[in-house]
RNA sequence: GCGCCCUUAGCUCAGUUGGAUAGAGCAACAGCCUUCUAAGCUGUGGGUCGGUGGUUCGAAUCCACCAGGGCGCGCCA
């Protein structure tokens, strides 16, 4: 027995036992028989509805089905005992061999162990796209949950065998960055010295002078810097926008995405690629898209009714291009053109999924705030328009993140300048923190991100209490070497270990917990949901301390004996393959394991 | 008015894709420090899983309706 994952071992030796008994067994029904942890203890330590799944099928009742089971699984070698239970469960007791002959694979694979080796990621492509903020500023903490949250899913994803693209939409075209060149043109002029006031600037600005803050003072002195005076009026005032206007657009969009690489790089985020909106669209690939749509006969001209029970008070009907996304599921046909004949934000999305489709995906996925998610049915109606259903579009939904500094809600105001800035929240409580803290909720759950607790060193803490378990693994495993000189004590060393003597209930429970990586990794992974990752190994870290505080009551069940080299290796086997556990978990929240705490 | 997401212990949240007697942490109460780190551990109490029906061997989980909360709803991105 050198299977990783000891859940989908014993599933097959299950299936095997099954098709023995029932030779004809649908696929459809096979797939659903499942080898599950029990809950309670008193059941065993694996229970597998296989008897109630088939029994349809087989025409049998599930209590024959699992009195036959139990014959042919007591046979198994992994097994000690079989039983029948409640409905028609049949419940395993696994040889604690079984269990402990899971450390050395453990130990040899490192933090590999929990990769899929033939599950269902194996070769789809997955485009992920995530952070993709707009470049009209630097990052605030609004943008954080969505990197934290897609980064991990990208690990995750790898981890359980789908080969994925990590993707950024630099939504670098459209009115806000209009806005914003007026913004840094005005940083520009103080540079030089204009003798306008604000307001006098303001009045001239198209929609107002929006984008206040400070950050756009070194765009200023930049432009100033390679433009000196030639980009205003010699009277250092407002010049014609058409000889500054794309000028100043591109370097302040460029300085503004240096900003968020930067930023996404203190976070631990590295993207595979960046797609600019403004080159797609200057492409022409959202005309090229609903031409295409167009001789699928799903483009027509029509007249949007106004939402019901809430009209606009400057409504009015116009005739726009409207792509029939109803008949993909979406509630109401959405424009692609606007009335004036220009393209909808939709109509060049709908060209980057298109490009995306061209690029071979089996899947693209949005990582999006959650004010977004009436826009996915439209997405999801387009990507299955263009791709002809063959391809799929998910979307994860962000909820919003509340700050608390001591218990208080921090105001949030983008326009007063005021709002946590990303590098803010990481100086205050480090890269690690954020990112563990970020993926301890569901995605789609509102979450408070309270400063206080993140920093806190309690079992409160779930970033402290995950990396507290590892320190001490890694202390034990020092203590160690000092108390065997010489050993030889690296994983791949322990992998040889006897483990034999690992016996105790408390270590078994241990040993049970770790079993579960493959499968919390695969089911996470499907589920689309890292938070799982980050409640696993708070679960583990319990498991750990409870053994390591066995120690407290009685000296003798301390890891390190001097006078047991034997038992006392075998301990350091399975702190050591804790251990690696944990960095395999820590690795895919992008969180770095610490070896001792300061 | 419509759509999507929520509602689980006093509080903050999990719940292994429909499994057996629903679990943690905090708070409350009761214990444990000449230690490989007590930055912790052990135990006790606490639940009509928002409500009502339905689907089936089996529902916190799926479906319908209702109540409460959040987000969104043509030419913003």
């Amino acid at each position: 027995m050198n299977a990783t994952d000891l859940y989908a071992h014993l599933r097959q030796t299950v299936l095997t036992a099954l098709a023995q008994i029932i030779p004809d067994l649908p696929a459809d029904i096979a797939a659903r028989v499942e080898v599950t942890p029990t809950r309670d203890p008193a059941h065993g330590d694996m229970a597998t509805n296989a008897a109630m799944v088939s029994a349809k099928a087989a025409r049998q009742p599930p209590a024959k089905i699992a009195a036959a089971l139990v014959q042919h699984l007591a046979a198994a070698p992994e097994i000690a005992a079989a039983e029948t239970a409640g409905p028609g469960f049949v419940n395993l007791r696994l040889h604690p061999q079984t269990f402990r002959a899971l450390l050395p694979i453990i130990l040899a694979n490192g933090e590999a162990y929990g990769d899929a080796t033939a599950g269902t990621g194996t070769g789809t492509k997955i485009n992920l796209e995530y952070v993709s903020a707009n470049p009209t500023g630097p990052m605030h903490i609004g943008h954080c949950r969505g990197a934290v949250v897609g980064d991990a899913l990208a690990n995750l994803l790898t981890k359980a065998g789908y080969t994925v693209t990590k993707e950024y939409y630099i939504n670098d075209a459209g009115a806000q960055v209009v806005a914003l060149a007026w913004a840094a043109y005005w940083r520009y002029l103080q540079a030089i010295g204009t003798p306008l006031t604000e307001e006098e600037f303001a009045a001239e600005v198209p929609g107002g002078l929006q984008y206040k803050g400070d950050y756009l003072i070194p765009v200023g002195e930049m432009l100033k810097a390679t433009h000196g005076t030639a980009l205003a009026t010699e009277a250092k005032g407002i010049a014609a926008p058409e000889t500054w206007l794309d000028t100043v657009k591109d370097t302040t969009i460029a300085a503004m995405m240096t900003e968020v690489r930067e930023d996404l790089r203190l976070l631990g985020v590295q993207q595979d690629i960046f797609t600019s909106e403004r080159a797609l669209v200057a492409s022409g690939a959202a005309d090229t898209v609903i031409a295409k749509l167009q001789a699928d006969g799903l483009i027509y001209e029509g007249v949007l009714e106004p939402p019901k029970g809430k009209t606009p008070d400057d409504w009015e009907p116009r005739p726009q291009t409207l792509f029939r996304s109803t008949n993909f599921g979406d509630d109401v046909d959405r424009p692609l053109r606007k009335s004036d004949g220009s393209n909808t934000y939709f109509a060049n999305d709908i060209a980057y999924h298109a490009d995306k489709i061209g690029r071979g995906y089996n899947e693209l996925i949005d990582v999006l705030g959650a004010d977004h998610g009436g826009y996915v049915p439209r997405m999801k109606a387009a990507v299955k328009a263009l791709s002809h259903d063959a391809v799929k579009f998910d979307a994860v939904l962000c909820q919003i993140v509340h700050i608390l500094k001591g218990g208080v809600p921090l105001k949030m105001s983008k326009r007063a300048g005021s709002y946590v800035t990303l590098r803010d929240l990481l100086e205050e409580v480090g890269k690690d923190a954020v990112r563990f803290t970020m993926l301890t909720r569901k995605a789609d759950a509102q979450m408070e991100f309270d400063l206080d607790q993140v920093l806190a060193t309690t079992r409160e803490n779930p970033v402290f209490y995950v990396q507290y378990a590892h320190a001490r693994c890694r202390s034990v495993l020092r203590a160690a070497a000092e108390m065997f000189p010489g050993a030889a004590l690296t994983d791949a060393d322990l992998s040889t270990t006897n483990v034999d003597t690992l016996d105790g209930e408390p270590e078994l429970t241990l040993i049970r917990r770790l079993a579960l990586w493959p499968r919390t990794v695969e089911s996470a992974a499907s589920a689309r949901e890292p938070h799982r990752i980050a409640f696993f190994l708070y679960d583990l870290a319990a498991d750990f301390h409870m053994l390591w505080n066995r120690g407290k009551d009685d000296a003798t069940l301390r890891f390190l004996q001097a006078d047991q080299p034997a038992a006392t290796r075998a301990r350091l086997a399975l702190v050591a393959a804790t251990a690696v556990v944990i960095r395999s978990g820590l690795a895919v929240m992008g969180v770095t394991p610490v070896e001792e705490m300061r």
